[in-house]
RNA sequence: GGGCGUUUAGCUCAGUUGGUAGAGCGCUUCCCUUACAAGGAAGAUGUCGGGAGUUCGAGCCUCUCAACGCCCACCA
């Protein structure tokens, strides 16, 4: 990279390709633990080995990565830890997917020979992802990567088990759990979706025992009633009120079951008589809890009705769905489906695999949240981790303050298994890190939610429980989480709660949550509706710099979800290549070596000052918006300064007249700013530029802060004059059709100081060919401009309409007076004069004057010309 | 049922303490001016969802209505 030639069009591939391998070639993202400088760090949320990168994930590594290079800029110590998760069903699946091709189960190979098969196949795709990553340019230290499968994570995982266990926090027991019968497992509470489906209330009558009459329920699941062990009314329902304590006779079976009385039960709901079955629906196993009633299972974990005394013979082995069809086909044939209604109501689905959730009584494990929740929502409401945007604070509160349970018991194979044994003979349960004698007890079977290792992300993965770990000591507690607001639930709120409790520091002091990817449509990507973009083509097709910048741009404080399609991310490219030509032109302008390019204040031009001037305010505003995540912001100040200010007009100036210390200094330190956002192009031209350089790359450089020395205000406004003067001037050759050959001579009525500085460029940039300063020139067969209070006529005989013109004027000094107007009315208003700042009202008043002395020129102007 | 978000130019969206609206794409006209046509110059386009209120002044604050979207809850 020693060559200062670079290429006409802006390759990206073999540039990015080429400085990622310079990068990892010299160690760049390496982090160490001893060193002096203040620590930066962030886990990556892990992606799951099963996975292959997506545009989600090009999102938040992309603004990890900004966060990461910006404050390794600054010079601090940076950690960007990352890793695979093992996640338990959703890599099992696969495994199994690929069995079922083959015909066999997972049962057919036995738990052994399918860990090995699972883990061969993780070994294989572990680091896929990851490297997939790389593509994105992500500065990750991956001598650190970290599986939640792994020897440390393991044992941590061991570790908080047995110590939530032996603090009471852990408890086994039955309950009723989501069950995901395809699964074979339960799941907890947040992996089950609501989906709204049609389906019908069905109205059963039962008889009653002993006496004439019947009470008739109201069911969305007939096959359940084999499990009923009760009848509820509500007590204060006069309907029913006087058959509490009486019984019925279940029809079908003839079981005889109790009527009972229950506030749970709502009276205007169906027939206001409810069948009691704990073992099949949450709310009944809560009544039958308080009323000590049996708990009698009908379905069995495959989703098929039991053989048991409980159900009917013909029903048998069949599924929940046949059971209900045949269940009612009996009911009619015996007489006892008083209705049938359409029942439009909410059906429990398992996240995973879409299939309907069965509520089963089931022995399992579960963590006891509320004295876990506590600290974690005193942790966000003190301050000490602060989300942004705020509004998340609110939703994970929420959620924490009503938190349940946590069922962290999976039937599954692949992940953590629980450590707790039983005695082969005696059943004795003991929770410990290790099998105390492996002759003699057995391990439990299940494995935990693979949610209860990434819980322990931010410390599991820096040495802990060794808390004398350098890079515990260095790392933790991590800087920033970077997430999507989907897994707050899942994943940011039980690293929370887990951080709190066994390092008594919240894992992170800020939550920086962003939107989802959506198509252009708005739709959420899948791949079952094919409208999934593949970051890797995009990389492919535009460079990883414009996928970043495009992404970066579109990517607003409020965390609003991102639409993409594939052709905005010629956005980026376009932007790319715009610097990419850009340094081109500086590289192939400069004659002096870098140790004569020294910027002399004494030289500067008032051009010179002025792009000091902006640059100085953009590297002002950079930095205030990165400190306060508005990453977004920072896209489009830098694309803003780079196009509109040091392309459109500096470059430009500098081909009439340049000072190569100012042009390199700019682009350097844009490139500096920028370097977050679009690594690999800012590196690649950095190494080709003629600077002092005693760092390995642009990435260890020291960021770009606001210097007072670059103040140059005053400069500024001139040269914005300057522009304006250009700009109208070019606005009368398009009017006029000023063929592009003629030039223009101009008269100007004052301001003579500062023109006669700038005549080269309106030579330049206006094609002027001569200005004279004039107070009050002959004004036939010209057009006119006015800047501010100085008129500037252009003699175009020839070519002028004296009607266009009259009526170019008038179309500005409308324009201009409707302005007048608002600030006048608002002038004359005591209570604005008297009321509004200071500043305010001096900034109206010097705006009036401006405008009037503009206005009376153009209506001068005007009045000649008719 | 509870909570949150969105509604601004034809399209996609910015708009940080209230001071009188911007970008990208698209569109019109001109230009391959030796950094860049993945470019340059000039230009058109908005009763900021409706209504009311607070204020000297509202895209921004308050209330209300409407449409769309999301999250939580789960009355069988």
């Amino acid at each position: 990279m020693s060559n200062t030639e670079l290429s006409t069009t802006y390759n990206a591939r073999e540039t990015e390709n080429e400085i990622y391998k310079f990068w990892e070639d010299n160690n760049c993202f390496k982090a160490d633990a001893k060193s002096s400088k203040p620590a930066y760090s962030i886990v990556i949320p892990p992606p799951n080995v099963t996975g292959v990168l997506h545009m989600g994930h090009a999102l938040d590594e992309t603004l990890q990565d900004i966060l990461v290079r910006y404050n390794r800029m600054l010079q601090k110590e940076v950690l960007w830890m990352p890793g695979c998760d093992h996640a338990g069903i959703a890599t099992q699946n696969v495994i199994e997917k690929n069995l079922a091709r083959e015909g066999k189960s997972r049962h057919d190979l036995g738990r052994e020979k399918f860990l090995e098969l699972t883990w061969d196949w993780a070994n294989k795709h572990k680091d896929r992802i990851l490297e997939q990553c790389k593509l994105l340019g992500a500065s990750f230290d991956m001598s650190r990567r970290r599986f939640t499968l792994d020897e440390g994570c393991s044992n941590a995982v061991k570790k908080v088990f047995v110590d939530l266990y032996n603090k009471g926090l852990i408890y086994k027991g039955n309950y009723i759990v989501n069950w995901c019968p395809r699964c074979q497992s339960a799941i907890s509470d947040v992996e089950t979706n609501y989906e709204t489906e049609d389906g019908h209330l069905w109205e059963i009558s039962y008889a009653l025992k002993d006496e004439m009459g019947a009470i008739v329920i109201a069911t969305t699941r007939p096959e359940t009633m084999f499990g009923d062990v009760a009848i509820a009314v509500n007590p204060k329902d006069y309907k029913y009120k006087d058959l509490i304590g009486k019984s019925c006779v279940m029809p079908l079976t003839g079981r005889v079951i109790p009527i009972i009385g229950d506030d749970y039960v709502d009276k205007s709901f169906g027939t206001g008589a409810l069948k009691i079955t704990p073992a099949h629906d949450p709310n009944d196993f809560e009544v039958g809890i308080r009323h000590n009633l049996p708990q009698i299972k009908v379905i069995d974990e495959k989703g098929c009705m039991m053989n048991n005394e409980y159900v009917p013979p013909q029903l048998q082995g069949l599924t929940r769905e046949e059971a209900r069809k045949k269940t009612v086909e009996m009911l009619e044939s015996n007489q006892v489906l008083v209705r049938v209604t359409q029942h439009v109501h909410n059906v429990g689905k398992c996240q995973r695999c879409n299939t309907t959730i069965e509520p089963l009584l089931s022995r399992q494990w579960f963590v006891k949240m509320k004295p876990l929740a506590e600290p974690a929502i005193e942790a966000v409401k003190t301050g000490k981790i602060k989300f942004i945007p705020e509004r998340w604070e609110k939703n994970y509160l929420m959620w924490m303050e009503n938190i349940r349970d946590w069922c962290i018991s999976r039937q599954l194979w692949w992940g953590h298994q629980i450590p707790a044994y039983y005695h082969n003979k005696t059943g004795e349960m003991v929770v410990a890190l290790e099998n105390p004698d492996p002759n003699n007890y057995t391990q439990d079977k299940d494995v935990l939610d693979t949610w209860f290792s990434s819980g322990l992300w931010p410390f599991e993965t820096m040495g802990w429980p060794d808390t004398s770990h350098p890079d515990f000591k260095k790392f933790y507690p991590t800087t920033t989480l970077v997430t999507g607001f989907d897994i707050i639930f899942f994943w940011v709120a039980r690293m929370i709660t887990m951080g709190l409790e066994f390092t008594k520091q919240p894992p992170f002091s800020t939550v920086y949550i962003h939107g989802l990817i959506r198509d252009e449509h708005g739709q959420k990507m899948s791949k079952s509706k094919g409208n999934t973009i593949d970051p890797v083509d995009l990389i492919e097709k535009y460079g990883c710099d414009a996928l970043r910048f495009t992404l970066t741009y579109l990517c607003t404080y409020g965390g609003q979800d991102i639409k993409i399609s594939d052709e905005k991310f010629e956005f980026g490219r376009n932007f790319a290549n715009k610097i990419w030509n850009a340094s081109r032109f500086v590289l192939m302008n400069i004659s002096k070596s870098k140790d004569e390019l020294k910027l002399e204040p004494e030289k500067y031009t008032i051009a010179d000052k002025w792009i000091l001037n902006e640059f100085n305010k953009c590297a002002k505003t950079v930095n205030e918006n990165l400190e306060n995540y508005r990453i977004g912001e920072v896209a489009t100040i830098l694309y803003d300064f780079f196009r509109s200010k040091y392309c459109d007009w500096y470059v430009e100036l500098s081909k009439i007249e340049k000072n190569e210390a100012v042009l390199v200094y700019v682009l350097e330190n844009f490139l500096r700013l920028l370097h977050p956002i679009m690594p690999h192009i800012t590196e690649a031209i950095w190494q080709k530029m003629p600077v002092k350089k005693d760092t390995i790359g642009i990435l260890n450089t020291q960021y770009p802060q606001y210097d007072k020395k670059f103040d140059y205000n005053d400069d500024a406004v001139k040269m914005e004059t300057v522009f304006e003067t250009i700009s109208a001037l070019r606005n009368v050759r398009a009017e006029f059709n000023v063929p592009l050959g003629a030039k223009i001579d101009i008269i100007i009525d004052k301001n003579k100081e500062l023109y006669s500085q700038i005549i080269p460029y309106l030579e330049r940039l206006a094609k002027v060919n001569s200005v004279k300063f004039e107070t009050n020139p002959a004004a036939e067969k010209s057009a006119f401009c006015t800047v501010n209070d100085t008129k500037i006529t252009i003699p175009l005989a020839g070519l002028i309409d004296l009607n266009q013109e009259i009526a170019r004027q008038q179309k500005k000094m409308d324009k201009l007076e409707k302005e007048l107007n608002s600030i006048q009315a608002r002038l004359k208003n005591q209570n604005f004069v008297q009321g509004a700042p200071k500043e305010v009202v001096e900034k109206a008043k010097t705006q009036k004057d401006e405008l009037e002395k503009e206005i009376n020129l153009i209506k001068e102007t005007i009045k000649k010309l008719s």
